[in-house]
Formats: C-alpha cells, sequence, structure tokens
DNA sequence: CCAAAAGTGTTAAAACTACACCCATGA
DNA sequence: TCATGGGTGTAGTTTTAACACTTTTGG
C-alpha cells in the first residue's frame, strides 16, 4: 500500500497531475472446447484496428460497474451464448506495448464448454468466429499466442490432479470420451484399462444406469460427474 | 477481442464518451520470509486514508512506464531493499469496491525473500512496517486478507511440486532448515528421514563440503540448490 | 558425561505400468 | 459373420509411509 496516495474520490479524475495513471483493462478468453476428439480454441477475426481481419481471442474492456469476473462471463456468454461452464483466471498480461494503441492491461480466462450447445456469434467487433484444432491455428494478434500457450500448459498440469476434464464432456458420457479429454488435452495416448481404474477409483463418477447405443459396437454405459463426491471428504 | 474499439492512440484520453473506462491498477505484495522457523509476512501500517493506521499489504500503483512485473520488482525493492528473489504473480483480484475511493484493480504478487540480508524501510505511506507470524497476523485492510489466504493456498499446493522453498533459506542451508521450510509451510511435521530421501533424490541438490558448526551438537552438512540442475533433463 | 541435533536403513502397503483377450452390437 | 469399439485382471516395479538408534559436537 505504499504509494495509495491522492486519489479523488470520483472515478476518472483526470486533473491532479500527482495522481495514479489509469489504465484500460481487458479480459481475454481463451475457450476451449473439444471437436472431433480434438482440442479446439475459439478465435475471432478482428473486425477493426489494429490488426483487422486477423485472428485474435475473443475479449473485452471490463467496464466500471462490473467485476472482472462478470466482464469474463460476459464475453464469454456474448460470444458463445453458454453461462454455466467452467471458467478460471489465468494470468494477467501487463506488457508496456502489448497494445498498440495505448498501455492495456489484460486479466486472461479460460474457459471449457461442452461442444453440443453451442451457438457461435459473431460478435460486434468480429468480422468472424470460428473453432480451431490447437494444432491447427493461425497466428494470434497482440500476445495472444503467449496467452495461448500458458493456458495449455496451465491445464496440462492441473487436469491430473483437480477434475476439470468433465467441463468440456455433456452431463452424461462414456468412459471412453473422457478419455478422449485427456488424450487431447495432454498430447498422448492414455492405457485403456489403467485409465479406467484410475479415474473410477477417484469416485468421482456415477454409472447412469443407461448405455450408449445405436452404433455398430457394443454400447457403452454413461456416468456423470458427481460434483456432491467431489466436494464430500474422501471416506 | 470483442469491444477493442474507438481507443485515441494517446494515453489517457478522457474526451469521447463512448471510450472505454480507464481504471487504477495497483500491485500488492504478499512477501514472506522464515524467522524462528515460522513462515513471517510482511505488513505495513497505512500511514495516509483509507485505512489510515491499519494494516495492509505492501503495494503502490503500476505506472505507465512500467510492466506489472516491473512494478511488482520495484515495489518489493522500496519494501525490503531486496531484488534477486523469488517473485510470482497470484492472481488479480477486481471486485468493484474492493477501494472505498474509486474502481481500483490489483494483482497480487507473492514473494520468498531470505531472513538474513533484510532490511526494512518503511516507505513513504507506511508509518510501519514489520514482520508477523502467519499464525498471528492481525486483521488486514482492502481484501488483504483473502489475498493472503490465497497466497498460503498457492504456496502449499506448488512447494511439493516446483523448487521454491530454497528462495527463503540463504545460499547454503542445512537439510533440518529446509524441512523447517517446508514444515512452516505445509503447517505440520514431516519425517526425518523421508524428507531427506525424498529431497536427496530428486538430485537438486550439491553438497558443499563444509559444515555448520559452532553449535552444542553435531555440525551439520550445507548444501546449495543447484539451479543448473533443475533446468538440465533429468538423466 | 550430558544435552542436543545430525545422520542413517528396512519393511509393509499402496500406486503405477505394461500388457491381451472376450463381449455386444449394427451392418 | 464380421468389423468396431466396450469392457475386464494380473504381475512386476516403483513410490510412499512408518519407525529408532548411533554419531558428533559444545558446554
Amino acid at each position: 500500500m505504499a504509494t495509495r496516495t491522492k486519489a479523488s474520490s470520483l472515478p476518472q479524475p483526470v486533473s491532479d497531475a500527482t495522481a495514479h495513471p489509469r489504465v484500460a483493462v481487458t479480459v481475454d478468453l481463451v475457450i476451449f472446447t473439444l471437436r472431433e476428439r480434438a482440442l479446439n480454441l475459439l478465435i475471432v477475426e478482428r473486425g477493426i484496428e489494429p490488426f483487422k481481419g486477423r485472428w485474435a481471442l475473443p475479449g473485452g474492456f471490463v467496464r466500471l460497474d462490473e467485476t472482472i469476473d462478470e466482464a469474463a462471463r460476459r464475453e464469454l456468454a456474448e460470444e458463445t451464448g453458454v453461462s454455466q461452464v467452467y471458467l478460471e483466471q489465468l494470468y494477467t498480461f501487463g506488457d508496456i506495448e502489448r497494445d498498440p494503441r495505448e498501455r492495456v492491461i489484460t486479466v486472461a480466462y479460460y474457459a471449457f464448454v461442452p461442444s453440443q450447445s453451442l451457438e457461435l456469434k459473431a460478435s460486434t467487433d468480429a468480422a468472424a468466429v470460428r473453432w480451431v484444432a490447437i494444432g491447427e491455428r493461425p497466428p494470434l494478434s497482440f500476445d495472444h499466442d503467449r496467452i495461448v500457450e500458458y493456458a495449455l500448459e496451465r491445464i496440462r498440469n492441473k487436469i491430473m490432479y483437480v477434475p476439470i476434464a468433465f467441463g468440456l464432456l455433456a452431463n452424461e458420457f462414456t468412459l471412453t470420451e473422457l478419455q478422449n479429454v485427456y488424450e487431447a488435452i495432454l498430447g498422448d495416448a492414455l492405457d485403456k484399462r489403467n485409465f479406467r481404474k484410475k479415474i473410477l477409483a477417484s469416485d468421482l463418477l456415477v454409472e447412469t444406469g443407461s448405455v450408449r447405443g445405436g452404433e455398430r459396437h457394443r454400447p457403452a454405459a454413461l456416468y456423470r460427474f458427481s460434483r456432491a463426491r467431489f466436494e464430500a471428504p474422501r471416506p
């Protein structure tokens, strides 16, 4: 708290030369989903300068009447139409020249959205929105490549300890689908028997009793993630 | 990038009513050290309103000509005089009313400083600076209690996977001192033999060859943390 | 010689890895 | 009946956890 000094009580005062500076603050979103067994990323084509016509992460300015988390949720809903999904703050990037217009710091978030129930809408300043497989993404504007790298690193570490993988799936899913999520994020193959043993031993899944059939092979049992069991202390 | 729009190319434009808002941005520091085998926290007594006379974390406003990391390092140096220490961004807190004066978001950092080589200096706006054992800290101003809790959670998780504990010790240290760091952070006792086995197996320590004697018991061998071994791939 | 912390090994339990075949279904 | 993915167990290895005594020093 060394220098929180001489602040006016009004928002946005600019008169006092010794007052602290104000900077623009954005949220940028690394939105993941799973499509055709591959981890995908939502990117937008910028409709305005700077970087007009180039790809970037979705995001926008934080308003004065909303928290940063609320800004992130709002942007997420604007881009994807979803709201009840896994969203976590990633890191705050504040290099001086990261935005060519003026000093802008950005609080990056990442989100997991289930691939069904998605309606992409190009929002106001974006010319286009699309999903792209992680391995095929184009170079992004600003420092967004760095942000995506950091998000990937985070989820690769986190998925082993914290049950976030379910966020990429529908409510009910098969064990093979869940294994696909882990493989897509970790980027390599897992042993089927060991995976099932470990996941079931964690005791976070409940079998729904129904199966996913209709395909030309044996039907797979469906499971749900039990938040209750996750929050309850292990017996 | 949905709404990065209508920004002037000059810093701090305030004329356009539709321009995005600017907010004040601070860094707040959770600075840890080890004193008498206990984890300690640096707190300052605020010399100015709001919360004048109450305790808070050290921190200050981010300037336009420095990155957020630089602001954090600057504040850290101002408070403690140290610069080459472990410093990591923790989380960004942006509740609307977290500062009673105006909208202020803060990027929190935590740092590990070795307890020797410390010269505390009450900086400009602080009436006093002091170390306090984690368990005995007074309630803090703003949302700083929450920030400290979050920092504790982070380091308790991180210490098991990442070699950050060395940051609280001098360059050379005994295994018992290192074990004290782990115990102080984790808040409970570890088995001496298992601890030594695991730490030495990690292969990150090199024995210096000298011992710390002069006490009325057997002298302890001194070790150094080998950054080289940490960065090199395990053989 | 005594008090104090340094240092050291073994055993049992648990977790992890590698690995191959039969099952149920739709076409 | 066949192609396809679903489903299951075991054995070897590694990692973890529990536990107690001898050593070296200074006072």
